[in-house]
DNA sequence: TTGAAAGCGCTAACAC
DNA sequence: GTGTTAGCGCTTTCAA
């Protein structure tokens, strides 16, 4: 039922060859010819298929996007952000994004990727969430793929990458905290093998002893970056005595989930005890009460790392192949005021 | 430098079509010559290419959805809950995902639509919020194009579609807030031009009518689903005498904005005055209070759109294809207890 | 200015 | 069991 190239030809009674050409606008087809092709493939309703054209191209212009999900309630506005940061760019440099959902680590995800580097799948890929060691990007080097990298691993090669500087976003928390007199501070750290859960961690360490305060190991508790284990999370900071008078978050999802534990057990947050979170998601300014944390400009930061990934499939060099960006500290209520 | 059939079949001696066979386990190959051909591929590290297998079969195996996005400041958990849904079901049923992003009604949207429907490029489309006389529906339609909407519009035909029953949980939640005493409930509605508004504030109104409860034309305030606008929307409810005594939200997150503003207007949300959302995202069991609202399952919804679009493309009737769902109300302290 | 022909990589009907 | 052939719809040399 779909016109094509062909029957635009006959029934012009005219090559194949010269219909395309008519249609891409070559300046080699007369006028009047070009003409009668435009017509009568607008009156067939003629629409190019999209997968010939690629398939003789050599290429898809198609990006993917592998997102690690955790579990069925999925609900991070972290990603909606990223993918409409990234999808937005790939719109507008006329490219497609395939987005597929994998537990990380599983046997699925393997495959996603394997999948994703056959020929004709995407050009070019865009990973998020590092791991140590990670495999996805150790693959993707191994197969000489194209690929972007949100984060950064301890692979022993160079890759492009866009990243957030965990250190020193948590260096200037940490440096707030202590600057209002905090001196036991708490981590609810994101899980340990994520990668940015190593920066935040060692801006935390190293912070805390640039300002001669020592760390006690049950300060630290890991959490999964949703809201309950946030929640679970502090309420075991809480039976650690002497208390943590202030308590950091890997995210600020979980952040809400400690301040909620928190006022349950009869506490102020902001008097009683300092909050903070990192990410700063839009909900962070008006959470009860809102929230402190370190900004990331996550949709622009999608559409860069998309920007990178679309200059290295193109044979571009990228601009700048490693960008760090320094997050910037929000103040707000949950961290309060000194308590010197 | 990747490896195709033909690199095979020379290397071999033997013909395309055999090694065709061969690797897809057709059972008229002979073992022997299956097992040459299958250490060769491997060996040549082949990955066969999808665009000329697509091509071949005249289908993509591949899902497209058009995503709605307002302003870069884009960040609805809503999105990751149903992308992740779709998301599943398609891998599982080993179809891709084509996501991209545009403004609702906007040229670029349009173009989308148009291109997603082109032949080669997506078997079947998902659409989401849904607006009055939905053009996208319209022209899908008349495309005769494969589709499945979350939502209704207001067009005379029938089409596939999975919805949630707005009327039906808007009676849940008015009636709730009746019982508990409340004559004046103020209603932050989403935009007008959205379907699932017209029909939450329908329910507002049927609900309110049958409780012999006046309404107030300054008792309803649209909001465009952001925290933000929750948090103007309450500024203007607030300022109207007699004051209303609960407010309902049309999202979560509106709901959010609302609270925080009326919490520095120095009222008690849950004592002073009530306050109810719609979606429960996960930060709503979080919030401070936390948010009496409705629930949607959006990984499920998610889930089943993609089924059924599935169902469609390949030519099988969905089993219904109209679905339902009523939201559960839970009921959490933003709402308070009775006023009586 | 136009057309014939080859080819992108794969599948499948049909013949041997 | 295996090969020949045609074809999916398009682009692009090369000749005419």
């Amino acid at each position: 039922m779909a016109a094509t190239l062909k029957d635009i030809a006959s029934e012009l009674g005219i090559s194949i060859t010269t219909v395309s050409r008519g249609l891409a606008g070559y300046d080699d087809v007369a006028a009047e010819t070009r003409q009668r092709i435009q017509e009568t493939a607008a009156s067939l309703g003629y629409k190019p298929n999209i997968l010939a054209r690629r398939l003789q191209k050599q290429r898809t212009d198609t990006l993917g996007f592998i997102m690690p999900t955790f579990g069925p309630r999925f609900s991070d506005p972290f990603f909606s952000e990223f993918i409409a940061g990234i999808g937005n760019e790939a719109a507008e440099q006329e490219y497609d994004l395939l987005v597929s959902t994998h537990a990380p680590e599983s046997e699925q995800e393997k495959q996603a990727y394997a999948r994703a580097t056959q020929r004709g799948w995407v050009d070019g890929l865009i990973v998020i969430r590092t791991r140590e060691n990670d495999s996805r990007i150790q693959h993707l080097h191994e197969q000489n793929f194209p690929f972007v990298v949100f984060g950064r691993t301890n692979l022993p090669f160079d890759y492009p990458y866009v990243d957030e500087d965990g250190v020193a976003g948590m260096r200037l928390l940490v440096q707030h905290l202590a600057d209002l007199g905090h001196q036991r501070i708490g981590f609810i750290m994101p899980p340990a093998g994520l990668m940015f859960s190593q920066y935040r961690l060692q801006g935390y360490y190293e912070t805390m002893a640039a300002n001669n305060l020592p760390v006690a190991p049950e300060w630290i508790v890991e959490g999964d970056l949703t809201q309950r284990s946030g929640a679970e999370a502090a309420e075991h900071l809480l039976a650690v005595q002497p208390r943590v008078t202030a308590v950091i978050c890997g995210n600020d999802l979980m952040a809400m989930g400690a301040i909620n534990q928190m006022q349950q057990n009869g506490l102020t947050v902001g008097i009683d005890i300092a909050v903070a979170g990192f990410d700063d998601i839009p909900a962070s300014a008006y959470s009860n009460p809102p929230l402190t944390t370190l900004h990331q400009p996550i949709y622009d930061i999608g559409r860069q790392t998309c920007a990178m990934l679309i200059d290295i499939v193109n044979g571009r060099a990228p601009e700048n192949p490693s960008v760090l960006l320094t997050p910037t500290l929000i103040v707000r209520a949950s961290s309060g005021s000194s308590i010197l």
